[in-house]
DNA sequence: CGATTTAACGAAAACGTTTTCGATTTCAAA
DNA sequence: TTTGAAATCGAAAACGTTTTCGTTAAATCG
């Protein structure tokens, strides 16, 4: 009934509770005789070790933390798996916690997660944080933490990302190359990094080619839920602004997919009359009509990267050796589809 | 430096430790004069209880398992979303892992889920799983378990799933009452309870419609990582095959997009030439062309109920109730779209 | 054979909390 | 004043491990 402990070993082995957990671990200061034996009884009584008392013991969980801004999400999806995998080989469990794009979410998440003693925390930050205190405590209080795809500069731990700014640069040139002469671009939210990098890529590739940046080719989507709405809605404004754009390099997928929807329904061509371009190579953009060219951003990679350098952190952190905070950029990169004339 | 323990504030306050417990816990039997004080201390002192020890006292982890074949999928995600945020409600959090559909890996994440004691775990079965002993020893255990989705009936624990067989009836149904005379079926793996019931609903439909069941237009697909190729290949397939058939009822939404897919490709209308239902309602299925009309399964709210469930398991187990196992069984919609006539 | 090393084991503290139960004090009622 | 109950507190055990350090017995060496 009762779960076994090492003290029922040791007394039907009538050894000490010391030897047996020393035996369990493989201790030289046990005989090979006693070894065997406690292993033998050990498996006869079908004993785990309890897992409490170990946590409490070694003062670690063996569990990490996972914070991303959503779940439900393509990207998001396989950066969980990237970690669990990689996790689990390490011997690590992982909890995930969602912010729903919140800093107040993020920050209670933070705590709960604080409070139940996870050996690290992941995180991508909500587009609604701007204010970095609540990760410089955890730093200060020696919490190993890496940031992935959403971080802050500022904010002094590891990292892994991607070259976002570089990515949509090779994004709006792609449109150039393709006879393209005036580009929008439907940009992310104005505070998370990576949607200020897109658009500065997508600025320094208009002026490297000699096209003049105009802001009113520039709009803005929040790229939460109503993401495939807000495509909608910008594709059917820029036509109400604009009748000469020819290109759009566009935030996220779900908003260029959104974007192709309305056009198809108003009859504008795609990729004739306009060429599209969206960002992160989510399953659904291979499978649109047409088929979306986008930027493919490695989220299993990414999870994985970021769980190895976590685990280094862990491990050296136990050791009490010095920490050298590192970020690893992951390649992306530009998958050709038939949204874009080639 | 160190976190502060309860023998801090009660050296700082010259109390006991059971004092400082007690107080911060309310117990009647301390004065709120000393409640007070020991309150105001803890705050200042930023105390925080250490959870292994708390844990290991009162033998729950305040974490529940959720093991699932697949983590980069829809339908699960949203299932995910729904258990954690009513997990986070309750003061739960929740460690997650993935069986890949295998029964092997299945066994292993459970496992892993016991050595850590979590209070509780959701499951949704692996496709590969046709023996259930890893459960009914989990039962024996008295470790509270609710499956589900894909289930196994003969498990007995509380469950929670949809009237796959009426749907599928439903979706069958729709597709005789637009005219379809002839209508196939893409059904799932042979193990899985719900690909066994959707394609019983789909069988109950035409018999009960007058329309001889043909084996010959009842295709396999493992729907896993290729569904959206196996869509292709069985429509392929299936004009090979006969060239009267004018409705597909599909068993998932993505191996129905691979087949509208293919049809648009070689030219067959949707719905004109042959109409498709889908199934699960897949965000995708809305922003394809022709939309996928589909049964809608509701992925947050089975996770929530589920866990909802769970809870009640875990709060009777603790106060040594008797438990009762129960099944409950959500509302799916059929959703009308382009790829039926109406 | 005595001295010293080596091998094998166990006692006990420690991790930080919760909770039982007994001890002390206070105070009102008799 | 005595008695009893009520209020307030603390000692201590317990949860199950891990690990240090001391103890004993056996083996080795000079």
């Amino acid at each position: 009934m009762n779960p076994v402990t090492l003290k029922q070993i040791a007394e039907t082995l009538d050894i000490s509770i010391a030897t047996v957990s020393k035996a369990l671990k493989d201790y030289p200061d046990v005989s090979k005789k006693t070894k065997l034996l406690v292993k033998e009884t050990a498996e006869l009584l079908n004993y785990k070790p309890n897992a409490f008392a170990v946590n409490l013991r070694t003062k670690e969980s063996k569990t990490i933390g996972l914070i991303i801004p959503e779940v439900v999400h393509h990207f998001f999806s396989s950066v969980i798996k990237g970690i669990i995998a990689r996790a689990e080989k390490k011997g690590y469990l992982v909890i995930i916690l969602q912010s729903s794009e919140s800093y107040e979410m993020e920050k209670k998440q933070l705590d709960l997660l604080l409070s139940k003693r996870v050996d690290g925390i992941l995180i991508s930050l909500a587009n609604g944080t701007a204010n970095f205190k609540h990760l410089d405590d955890l730093i200060s209080q020696e919490v190993p933490l890496v940031m992935f795809d959403k971080i802050a500069k500022i904010v002094n731990c590891s990292k892994v990302i991607i070259n976002d700014r570089m990515a949509a640069y090779t994004a709006t040139k792609y449109l150039i190359d393709s006879g393209c002469k005036r580009i929008a671009h439907f940009r992310g939210p104005l505070l998370p990094q990576n949607s200020i990098d897109r658009f500065l890529g997508y600025k320094k590739a208009l002026s490297d080619n000699n096209i003049p940046y105009d802001p009113s080719l520039v709009y803005l989507c929040e790229c939460g839920e109503r993401s495939f709405e807000e495509g909608k809605e910008n594709a059917h404004k820029l036509l109400g602004d604009h009748n000469d754009v020819d290109g759009i390099f566009i935030n996220t997928d779900l908003v260029a997919i959104g974007a192709i929807t309305e056009f198809y329904r108003i009859g504008v061509k795609i990729p004739e009359d306009i060429s599209i371009v969206g960002f992160s190579n989510w399953f659904m953009s291979s499978v649109i009509s047409p088929t979306l060219t986008t930027i493919d951003q490695p989220g299993y990679e990414m999870g994985k990267e970021a769980f190895k350098l976590l685990y280094k952190e862990i491990k050296r952190r136990k050791e009490n050796l010095p920490i050298k905070f590192k970020t690893v950029e992951l390649e992306t990169k530009l998958i050709k589809r038939a949204s874009t004339r080639n």
